[in-house]
RNA sequence: GGGCCUGUAGUUUAAUGGAUAGAACAAGAGCCUUCUAAGCUCUGGGUCAAGGUUCGAUUCCUUGCAGGCUCACCA
């Protein structure tokens, strides 16, 4: 739409209006093409909306244009058709040169982003709310890639605190099958891993004596203290390995790993440095940073017992960020619950780090919540992993596909299921919690990953049977259908999709706008038969399908998602 | 209790202050001798409540109601 608005801003402005001009789409494409509402101008030209719509309606009848076929006034809106021939050049030229490029764009100068995503705790499970995560960071990175942004990927995992010790004692209180585990498999380690943090979580609430065991190995890890150091590093190997097998079967990958344990004691020193500086301040036997002071909250920083808190260990990985990359952001794609959490952080980081103002951001993601509208929590023991979830959507799609005959068919299975997940957890709005039910996550039906890949499998059909050949020639095509119109004027539109979800650091917008551009597809499929017409309208509608599949490939490609040749 | 956020069909959701609130699932009725029916077509059903600002409010403001998150030694 972008472009094909640019050639209509001259005929407005010959009409005597002044933009700038703020098109919209009509509520029925009867209606028009392209819209543009009159209330703007009203107030300039002292004249009703409705007055001033059909002013430039009469001028614009009066121009010349090949790009206009005709205006019509419908209140206060002027409404636009499209030259159709004009409009299938314009766009399918433009789709067909860029190809993978199309949808990208530039930015003036190379700006560096951190995005940084990920974070599970090693020695604990990988939980859905991990994969939403995993899925959302990624796709966020791409978004802002694909709008011309350097991205780097980091990763922050908590290889230390109260959920490492309360692992630590589930492990050491059986020990044996521990050390039995060293030869078996990644899954079988990392079971027993989720069953030892589960364990020691119930303890440490039930019981005064467990608990004080529990308090007793965090302050081991803390001081490195050689009797656990063996079994720890073992432990936490065994997490790294297990992650970095997740994070490529979801298709991530970081450009750096940071951890909490590196954080630890530069973490102290910026605090105690702050202390002198009267940053920060002592209460009860801590350092606090008084967040109260800014209308936030007071948060500890290190504790009474001179151990930094998640808080401190913050400071120094945002120094840490700032020294190994040259951000200009760093955004944190965090969960929602974090929100006051970081303004006070930040507002600290102000003072410790002066470098970091207006760089840090958060982007709170909503909540992955289960059906029972439960926050879904992994001490109870009845998470369900990523593993699980991975499973559960396969069988689904082996289900549907139990009758089909494709090559490679468990590669294919695979793709579906996660092209499922992904569309899933990115469909909605980022900040929203994703109503996490089973069922709905496994879908295949509707909208769904598997309804995009579909269309995919259709074109590639098609162009498959099309006795091959190289139709590199856009020819024009005079007598083009409504569901072709709809079509182009989608395809259109998809790089200002692509912006506006890097502005909005929002991937759902492609997600929602695929479907539109799926649905689309899909009317014109059942109504528009390509290898049946005639040659000069066959060819037409054979580039039209590579312009799909072009649009559809760059968008799913922001999601994470591949598409599969048959299905 | 303080702060922050959120309330849209039965469910999950969309809508720069603008046209008849748009979809999906579920429900009901149709469509496979024709490019993949994981599809298409049709039907019913919705803005938490009350005020206010505005030519115009799902959107902005106030209050109420309901829910979520958070508020010192967890991460």
């Amino acid at each position: 739409m972008n472009s094909i608005v640019s050639h209509i801003e001259p005929l407005l402005e010959s009409a005597g209006l002044e933009g700038p001009f703020v098109f919209s789409t009509p509520p029925n494409m009867v209606m028009g093409d392209i819209a543009l509402a009159c209330f703007p101008f009203a107030k300039q030209l002292g004249k009703s909306p409705v007055d001033v719509a059909h002013d430039v309606q009469e001028k614009i009848t009066e121009m010349e244009s090949d790009v206009i076929s005709r205006v019509e006034v419908s209140g206060p809106y002027l409404n636009f058709f499209i030259e159709r021939s004009f409009l299938a050049s314009y766009i399918m030229e433009e789709v067909l040169e860029k190809g993978e490029d199309y949808g990208k764009h530039l930015q003036s100068k190379k700006t560096q982003i951190l995005v940084e995503y990920g974070c599970p705790n090693p020695l604990k499970a990988f939980h859905l709310g991990h994969v939403k995560n995993l899925i959302t960071g990624e796709s966020v990175a791409r978004v802002l890639e694909n709008a011309g942004y350097d991205v780097k990927r980091v990763n922050y995992q908590g290889d230390v605190g109260m959920h490492v010790a309360k692992s630590l004692w589930g492990i050491y209180n059986v020990k044996e099958e521990f050390d039995a585990l060293e030869h078996k498999t990644t899954k079988e380690k990392i079971a027993f891993l989720g069953k030892a943090y589960v364990s020691g979580s119930k303890h440490f609430e039930k019981g005064e004596k467990e608990k004080a065991e529990i308090v007793a190995y965090n302050k081991r890890v803390y001081t490195k203290d050689p009797s656990i150091q063996e079994v720890y590093k073992e432990a936490v190997a065994w997490s790294l390995t297990y992650f970095d097998e997740v994070y490529k079967e979801f298709g991530t990958r970081f450009d750096a790993l940071y951890f909490e344990s590196q954080m630890f004691e530069r973490g102290v020193e910026i605090v105690q440095k702050g202390l002198k500086k009267d940053v920060f301040t002592k209460s009860d036997g801590a350092i606090i940073f008084k967040g109260s002071e800014y209308g936030l909250h007071d948060r500890v920083f290190i504790n009474s017992e001179g151990f930094p808190t998640y808080e401190a260990k913050d400071l120094a990985l945002a120094e840490n960020h700032i020294k190994d990359f040259s951000p200009e952001k760093i955004i944190h794609v965090v969960g929602k619950e974090q929100t006051e959490y970081f303004k006070v952080v930040f507002k600290a980081m102000e003072q410790t780090l002066p470098e970091s103002v207006g760089k840090e951001h958060h982007i709170p993601g909503g909540f992955l919540q289960l059906k029972g509208d439960k926050k879904m929590s992994s001490r109870t023991g009845s998470v369900i992993t990523g593993d699980t979830l991975v499973q559960i959507t396969r069988e689904e799609v082996e289900n549907v596909m139990a009758e089909s005959v494709v090559s490679n068919k468990s590669v294919v299975v695979g793709a579906v299921a996660m092209a499922a997940i992904k569309y899933t957890t990115l469909k909605s709005d980022i900040t929203k919690d994703v109503a996490f039910d089973i069922e709905d996550a496994v879908k295949i039906h509707g909208e769904s990953g598997p309804y995009l890949l579909y269309i995919g499998a259709r074109i590639t059909s098609i162009l498959h049977k099309s006795s091959g050949g190289v139709l590199a020639d856009t020819k024009l095509y005079s007598t083009i259908t409504d569901e072709e119109k709809r079509l182009l004027l989608l395809l259109g539109q998809y790089p200002d999709i692509t912006k506006k979800a890097a502005e909005t650091y929002d991937p759902s917008h492609v997600a929602r706008y695929l479907f539109d551009m799926a649905q689309c597809f899909n009317t014109f499929y059942t109504k528009c038969p390509v290898l049946q017409s005639e040659e000069e309208q066959k060819q037409f509608r054979l580039s039209l399908l590579r312009c799909t599949y072009i649009v559809l490939e760059n968008g799913l490609s922001l999601l994470g998602i591949s598409l599969v040749d048959e299905m």
